[in-house]
DNA sequence: GAAGTGGATATACC
DNA sequence: ACTGGTATATCCACTTC
């Protein structure tokens, strides 16, 4: 049987002691395949240094002995071969040794503890990885198989699982044209009357794909809708859930926080009811794998908790202040959901009910259209790291980091790291920090003219350039090598390039070349591959500072922090001299005067900085701006860091730090320094913005702003038990749990009210939104409005505060 | 009991 | 525990006089 093939869901099984990969996918025509395969199962002894042969045949005749009967399981070593490889860039004699079950592996390289043997790798990387890897299969690509159908109790009855065809494959070969591929995509969203997991009934589902729009619900309503359906009970409503997911068999099912909240609500009240949330395409329960994160797995169906991948893909370069469905639709879609005011089912009638039906379609219409946005991130994201989707639309980017180094390694001939131990991430965790980026101490004030150079892929640029990595870090000083200190000690670096430099060196390469394609002809698919590899290459440094990673190396963090300072502080020193006058500096970006020069002779003098820049750094053009803006700490008469405003030379703002761009000021403090940076901006100098802030002022003294304006909203990061100190948001959490309400993962939200009596502190005088009162008249002046803008003003000399209270009203006069 | 300071906490920048 | 360090600012908690 021969045909073409889409692997989209991986799984494995044990049959007669051996593993098999389980892969599903589909066909060119949409039927689901379901494919078997096996692939060798090895682990690598690398050997000492300088072994006599003889001594080497005994040791392999000692392992191929090895019998392993445990977990109910008979492993054997089967073969072993000898292998020249590299093993963190050194060339290495390893014995590759074959086993019965990958599962055993661990065991069977806890009874290599032989003298003749160095270290034992490649034990640790989960069947799907290592087979994907064995194979060089790049997942969601096309491929040509042939292979024999499996029927009846093959392979253990394998083909009883819901798909067209069961192939226990033999050959398979990418197709190497562009296809399409559009999955089958199943999102759905529960509604319950309590948070907490199992605590509350089901009350609705709804399901949505491209021809359905369904919400189930047991709640009988006078008015029938025509995409309800109504069903008994909670039981008959998780029944036909199932049944709605076994008939529609999507490739993806898709939620929002899918892992966390309705995929174990449904499992919990599936057990009280004493049904079976058997989702899988065997008929097998949902699996739930408990880390930090729960995640739940569904044999044969890709589950996609959306917002875990659009945090770790997307969550950087967003606006919304939160991750909640509405905002990230808001952002993505221009879509929002339904305006409905969510209470407790007793408390609703049956106006109430329509209205939660339609606002529960809503919420999978919105998960649905989601996944069809980040469809092509998912793809790219997969294709690049070569794990499932499933993976990747849950790991970090330090995970991701990893996954492509290791699906990478065998151009290098490299035996894989292992991951570190427990000790090991304990010891690393404690390491103090290292020294990081440099920061330019800016001189407060208004600027005209600015400048503003990048370096292109920081970081990247320097761990490439200067060849840092765990693998081609020395141990000693050696002639010919790169070295710069680092850690209070100097840190050496050989020059004869590493796997993993020469890795991201690729992926910058790349980075480069797909952000050019997108600039000539934008599509999804370039903006995800552009996106993908970008993450990538910004990650690479945090990765090697990172106490999990395999290739773990705090020289190479540090160093490359360092080097980093070095160029930057070497590029600041020419931009003076060549007459341009820094301003402010952040990690890998300048600010300057143009002092009088041209665009040109900029766009000149930074071809010449280029071309003295060492490897492959190198600096691109910001922008140029008209105006910039940067103020004095609130403590001392310096420069603030880390917070300026710009106005481009056409004419777009650009504020960082800045209280404006912080969701933990109220509304109205934000968008009043909002206003006044950009009247100030825009007019070059602060007389408009002085008269809208007395304006301003005059009106809280009225109480004519809305209270709805003065609401901060802050995060609860960690249970209200565990805080030390008691501030304002912890006290209006703990008035939230004294009125029932739900306190999820959302921010805290809170007003500073007028309180009778002495109260000298803030969290004394917390209101929730709706509790009644008056916002605090001097609090809003004092702690919000004034410390938005006052340093702001100061920059013009004008000392708001004696404005404000009255002091030197006279002085208003004068503007 | 006021004033000063350091710690805890949240959030942003790159 | 799930990339890194740098930085600002608020408000509480505690010390000191």
């Amino acid at each position: 049987m021969k045909m073409q093939f889409i692997p989209i869901d991986y799984d494995y099984f044990d049959f007669e002691g051996r593993n098999y990969a389980k892969i599903i996918g589909r066909d060119d025509k949409g039927k689901r395949i379901c494919i078997v395969d096996s692939c060798p199962v090895y682990l690598w002894a690398i050997l000492k240094e300088n072994l006599p042969e003889e001594k080497i045949d005994k040791l392999i005749k000692k392992i191929e002995k090895i019998k392993l009967d445990i977990k109910g399981r008979q492993t054997e070593v089967e073969r072993v071969e000898m292998h020249s490889r590299n093993f963190l860039g050194k060339p290495v004699k390893a014995l590759k040794i074959f086993a019965t079950n990958y599962k055993d592996l661990h065991d069977v390289a806890d009874k290599l503890d032989m003298p003749e043997i160095e270290k034992r790798r490649g034990y640790d990387l989960g069947y799907t990885t290592h087979y994907i890897t064995e194979k060089q299969l790049i997942p969601l690509s096309w491929y040509e198989i042939e292979g024999e159908i499996i029927t009846g109790d093959g392979f253990g009855g394998i083909s009883n699982i819901d798909a067209d065809i069961c192939i226990k494959l033999e050959t398979i070969e990418k197709i190497e044209s562009e296809k399409d591929f559009t999955p089958k995509v199943l999102a759905f969203d529960i509604e319950t009357d309590e948070l907490k997991i199992g605590e509350g009934e089901i009350l609705m589902i709804s399901l949505v794909s491209d021809k359905l729009r369904k919400v189930i619900t047991w709640k009988k309503t006078n008015k029938k809708l025509e995409y309800v359906e109504y069903v008994k009970d909670e039981a008959e409503l998780i029944e036909r859930f199932v049944e709605y997911v076994k008939k529609i068999s999507p490739d993806f099912l898709t939620g929002y926080f899918s892992d966390g909240f309705d995929i174990p609500y449904l499992k919990a009240r599936a057990e009280k009811h004493n049904i079976k949330l058997n989702l899988g395409l065997d008929d097998s329960p949902v699996k739930f794998h408990r880390g930090i994160f729960t995640t739940a797995e569904i044999s044969g169906i890709c589950h996609i908790d959306l917002l875990r991948f659009i945090e770790t893909a997307y969550s950087q370069y967003m606006q919304s202040e939160t991750l909640s469905l509405n905002e990230v639709a808001n952002e993505f879609l221009n879509e929002r959901k339904k305006d409905f005011e969510i209470k407790h089912s007793s408390k609703l009638d049956g106006k109430d009910w329509e209205k939660y039906f339609e606002y529960n379609l809503q919420d999978s219409i919105l998960t649905f259209n989601l996944f069809e946005k980040f469809w092509p991130d998912l793809l790219e994201f997969s294709k690049i790291m070569q794990e499932p989707i499933f993976n990747i639309s849950r790991n970090g980017m330090s995970k991701n980091v990893e996954s492509y180094i290791l699906h990478n390694l065998h151009k290098f001939n490299e035996i894989p790291e292992k991951r570190p131990t427990y000790d090991e991430i304990g010891g690393r965790r404690k390491r103090e920090k290292y020294e990081g980026a440099f920061v330019f101490q800016p001189q407060p004030g208004l600027y005209e003219d600015i400048c503003i150079f990048d370096f292109t892929s920081s970081y990247g640029s320097v761990i490439v350039t200067y060849n840092l990595s765990k693998s081609t870090l020395l141990e000693k000083s050696e002639k010919n090598s790169y070295s710069i200190e680092a850690l209070g000690k100097k840190v050496y670096f050989e020059k004869k390039s590493g796997f993993f430099p020469e890795m991201l060196k690729e992926i910058i390469e790349k980075r480069k070349k797909y952000k050019q394609e997108l600039k000539q002809k934008p599509d999804a698919i370039k903006n995800a591959r552009s996106n993908a590899f970008k993450l990538l290459a910004n990650a690479s440094y945090g990765y090697q500072g990172f106490f999990g990673a395999r290739y773990y190396c705090e020289e190479a963090a540090a160093a490359t922090a360092a080097f980093a300072r070095k160029a930057i502080k070497e590029s600041i020193d020419k931009i003076n001299q060549e007459g341009f006058k820094v301003i402010y500096s952040d990690t890998d970006s300048i600010a300057f005067l143009m002092s009088k020069k041209t665009e040109e002779q900029t766009f000149d003098f930074l071809k010449r900085l280029n071309d003295e820049l060492p490897g492959i750094m190198e600096l691109e053009l910001e922008d140029f701006y008209k105006r910039g803006i940067w103020v004095t700490k609130r403590t001392g008469e310096f420069g603030a860091k880390k917070k300026y405003a710009l106005i481009s030379k056409g004419s777009k703002i650009k504020i960082r730090g800045f209280e404006t761009v912080r969701r933990d000021w109220c509304r109205l403090a934000r968008q009043v320094q909002n206003n006044v940076i950009k009247m100030i901006l825009q007019e070059g100098n602060e007389k408009k913005a002085l008269d809208y802030i007395i304006n301003i002022v005059k009106q809280i003294k009225e109480r004519k702003i809305d209270k709805k304006q003065m609401i901060i909203r802050t995060q609860l990061k960690k249970p209200i038990s565990e805080y030390k100190a008691i501030s304002p948001h912890v006290i209006a959490a703990r008035k939230m749990q004294e009125k029932k309400l739900p306190i999820d993962e959302s921010l805290i939200e809170y007003y500073i009210a007028e309180t009778k009596g002495k109260k000298k502190l803030v969290r004394e005088k917390v209101k929730l939104p709706d509790e009644k009162g008056e916002y605090n008249i001097e609090y809003y002046l004092n702690h919000q409005i004034l410390p938005a803008v006052e340093n702001i003003f100061q920059v013009f000399n004008i000392n708001l505060k004696d404005i404000i209270s009255g002091k030197k009203q006279t002085c208003l006069n004068d503007f």
